[in-house]
RNA sequence: GCCCGAAUGGUGAAAUGGUAGACACGAAGGACUUAAAAUCCUUUGGCCAUAACGGCUGUGCCGGUUCGAGUCCGGCUUCGGGUACCA
């Protein structure tokens, strides 16, 4: 007897499974496979004769184009990263990731405990499941709602009921998934059924509402709209029975839906607290076997199909309607050509546009492509051994590098790139490829450069154009439009004509003969069309200022709006140490041996920068470089032997400038591959220190101290000092505390 | 709604619980120059005072812990980012 892994229901023998026709096999193996091809719905552009993201599309129509889009049921290949869903959520635990971004993988996740339960169906043979995480309020249960595409609807709905429900389910078809949600509008109509409450046996009306989803838990749920705001509102406007089962809970005006209180109204479980409720009756359901306990995770397997051209080609062809792997010795399965990357006149993908795109036997490749993420999910993996042909990475390779010490990344990557490559390392790991199941040991989040961007406003189901501050009086989209197209929020109409075929024949509303672009700050990005090109800053200041003062702007982790005011400081400061080491005649180095301060100004570097760098605090760097070249510039200190350490520190900072003054140096060698400096203690000891005197936290003037003076000598210098007089006032000090080469605070 | 983060001068920011505003930008004034650019010098949180020394106040708001809080704790406010009916 074999249980399949990605469906409990699925059971059968041998000899069952030698009985079934190869297409049956098959279709069963699909629901184990890590990759299968399942049915899943997605946003359809008949028009583009392509699937829409969903942020692709707005209100009903594609954002290129206008055109309509449709909800459609397509069989896609599928990766099963469900099935990783545990492992992926304990691994977060031993990986040295920012809270935040671990937070982000956790919730999109989505672990919730719970329970299924069984219900009857009055006066039929069909029971129902579904899943709940509080299994205790079972005793509220006042009606029962399935998502609009479950099964159970066309079972469950009686012949009085049908053409109201029909009606409603074609209308929620029409809609995305994401308006659906985004539009909180109460919506649902009644199937005509009643199910049975299994702890009470009273009947319990069956409702089909879309704000239940399909694709979790079961696609039906049990509504107790005393505790849950969803099941509230959808009771509150159908006018369904409402019954508290917290004592003291007012669910007058809204439902209480804290997982805390004392259970009421609930038989058995009266007097207990929520928490031992639901442990009850987890055992309750268990022992009368009226369902099981189970997990169930948010996250849903990753569609991996895409009706385009770019992307790598799936090795899969198809016999008898059932999908195949190419033999391996015919890989690489490389990209047809095409004269047309458009889809086809029958709406198929643009491979369809390929002439012979088949195997040798002449059976039909799979006409879709991988997305993205097929690359991205595993590349580093390659970095190890880019040159092999025989395999993604050899096991000598891999156990050299093993995995990505340190990840820079952005937070947007978080529930995509960040966590298939989690989903791919792990089951790379487990095929035995790999020694490491978790790819990227320590991460941090460097912050967006966020980017200044424009919109224009088409009017719904035209192709014109109004401009900002008159498209209040229609009905329009926004869309973005390209930064570089804009200048001072003005369109280039003709500029704009160009940029897609779409537009050429597009019309425009106009105010005062201009068209007015709206605005906002957001994250600047391809798909916002708000990109800056540094390639200007890079002509005019050269790519180490600008390194430079990308870096100078503020910690990495932080993110801020593009802003360029500010870039002249950075490149003063290059000037600045370019001309400590050059005279009119060029290049010119002392040898003369170096000072005791220019000693301390260098070490003092040396020390910041690379206690810096282990931290990355690069713009703490930038300020320490700065300080240490005004100090050297007031002490006209050209000396190679302070110099040449100062740009090995400041190389990674502004390498192509500090290579130049390395060869100028005489260094035959790649300034990279010098050696970093060490910090030399003895150059930092101070004699003296300034000890600021304080009074109740209040600083009140300075004293100079021996760095080896006393604390009792210090106590009775501070105190004897004319200016503590006026701040005495008198009194005797309660107590005086010093920290050495710190502070003196007296407490009067 | 939920989760995360942030809030300090005109601006970007700095500050292992120990002198708040380092380092820059900008601004104002000055030097050099026929002039400009470049460079250099001075001032630059606010308020009060001033011949001068100086004083008060100040890190979004309200409390707390501490000899001492921008920093730690509790409660708010605002802004940014992510997410979206997950039962």
């Amino acid at each position: 007897m074999l249980n399949v892994a990605c469906s409990e229901e699925l059971a059968f023998t041998a000899k069952e499974w030698k009985s079934k026709s190869l297409l049956e096999q098959q279709n069963i193996l699909m629901s184990y496979r890590i990759a299968y091809l399942g049915d899943s719905m997605v946003n359809w552009c008949p028009k583009l004769g392509t699937v829409l993201a969903n942020d692709e599309v707005s209100e009903g129509l594609s954002l290129r184009g206008g055109y309509p889009v449709e909800q459609k049921v397509m069989r896609q290949w599928c990766l099963r990263i469900s099935a990783y869903a545990q492992r992926l959520l304990d691994g977060l635990n031993i990986l040295d990731w920012s809270d935040s971004l671990k937070d982000t993988q956790r919730n999109w996740i989505g672990r919730s405990e719970g329970a299924e339960l069984k219900f009857k169906v009055n006066d039929s043979g069909i029971d129902f499941t579904v899943f709940t995480t509080r299994a205790d309020t079972v005793f509220g249960v006042t009606f029962m709602v399935l998502a609009p595409e479950s099964e159970l609807v066309g079972q469950l709905t009686t012949p009085e009921q049908k053409s109201e429900v029909d009606a409603y389910i074609l209308n929620t078809k029409k809609r995305t998934e994401r308006e659906r949600i985004a539009d909180r509008r109460v919506t649902g109509v009644f199937s005509g059924a009643y199910a049975v409450n299994p702890f009470t046996n009273e009947p319990i009306p069956v409702w089909i509402s879309d704000y239940v989803l399909a694709g979790y838990g079961t696609g039906a749920i049990m509504a107790v709209p005393a505790h849950d705001s969803r099941d509230y509102a959808f009771a509150k406007h159908f006018n369904l029975p409402i019954i508290p089962l917290i004592e003291g809970a007012d669910v007058s005006e809204e439902s209480f839906d804290a997982k805390e209180g004392i259970m009421m109204n609930s038989g058995f479980l009266n007097g207990l607290n929520v928490k031992e409720a639901i442990a009850k009756t987890k055992s309750y359901v268990n022992e009368n076997n009226l369902g099981r306990i189970k997990v169930n995770y948010r996250l849903r397997d990753a569609i991996f199909s895409r009706q385009r051209y770019w992307g790598e080609p799936f090795p899969v062809y198809y016999k008898d309607g059932m999908p195949y792997m190419l033999d391996e010795n015919k890989l690489p399965l490389e990209l047809p050509e095409v004269n047309n990357f458009l889809p086809t006149n029958t709406g198929e993908p643009p491979l369809g546009n390929a002439k012979n795109w088949k195997t040798e036997e002449g059976y039909p490749l799979e006409l879709n492509t991988m997305p993205g993420f097929a690359g991205s999910s595993a590349y580093y993996l390659r970095y190890m051994d880019p040159h092999n042909d025989k395999a993604l990475v050899s096991k000598e390779a891999n156990d050299y590098w093993e995995q990505v010490d340190l990840y820079v990344g952005g937070t947007e990557h978080a529930t995509g790139h960040l966590i298939y490559s989690r989903f791919w390392n792990k089951f790379l790991f487990d095929l035995g490829l790999i020694c490491k199941d978790e790819p990227f040991k320590r991460l941090i989040n460097q912050g967006m450069i966020q980017g200044r961007s424009n919109f224009v406003y088409r009017i719904k189901d035209t192709n014109t154009f109004v401009s900002c501050n008159l498209k209040d009086k229609y009905d329009t989209t926004e869309i973005h439009v390209d930064v570089n197209m804009v200048s001072n929020d003005i369109l280039d109409i003709d500029k704009f004509k160009k940029w897609s075929p779409d537009y050429a024949n597009a019309a425009f509303i106009l105010e005062e003969g201009k068209y007015i672009c709206g605005w906002a700050v957001e994250k600047m990005s391809k798909s916002m069309y708000n990109v800056v090109n540094p390639d200007d800053i890079v002509e005019r200041f050269g790519a180490d200022t600008l390194r430079l003062y990308e870096m100078f702007l503020g910690p990495v982790e932080q993110s801020k709006p593009w802003d360029t005011n500010g870039i002249d400081g950075v490149h003063r400061f290059l000037k600045k140490l370019w001309n400590l080491c050059t005279n009119e005649n060029g290049f010119e180095f002392s040898h003369a041996e170096a000072t005791k301060d220019e000693l301390k100004a260098l070490h003092k570097l040396i020390k910041k920068i690379s206690w810096d760098i282990e931290h990355f605090s690069y713009n703490t760097s930038v300020s320490a470089f700065m300080i240490c070249v005004n100090e050297l510039v007031g002490l006209k200190c050209n000396k190679r032997s302070i110099i040449e350490p100062l740009i090995i520190l400041l190389t990674p900072f502004a390498p192509h400038f500090c290579e130049e003054i390395w060869e100028a140096l005489g260094n035959k060698d790649s300034i990279c591959d010098a050696k970093w400096p060490e910090c030399n203690e003895a150059y930092l000891q101070e004699s003296v220190f300034t000890y600021p005197i304080s009074f109740n936290g209040r600083t009140r003037f300075m004293m100079d101290f021996a760095a080896d003076a006393s604390i009792e000598d210090i106590k009775s210098a501070a105190l004897a000092n004319p200016a503590a007089h006026k701040w005495l006032e008198g009194k005797i000090p309660k107590k005086i505390i010093v920290v050495p080469k710190k502070i003196v605070n007296i407490v009067i």
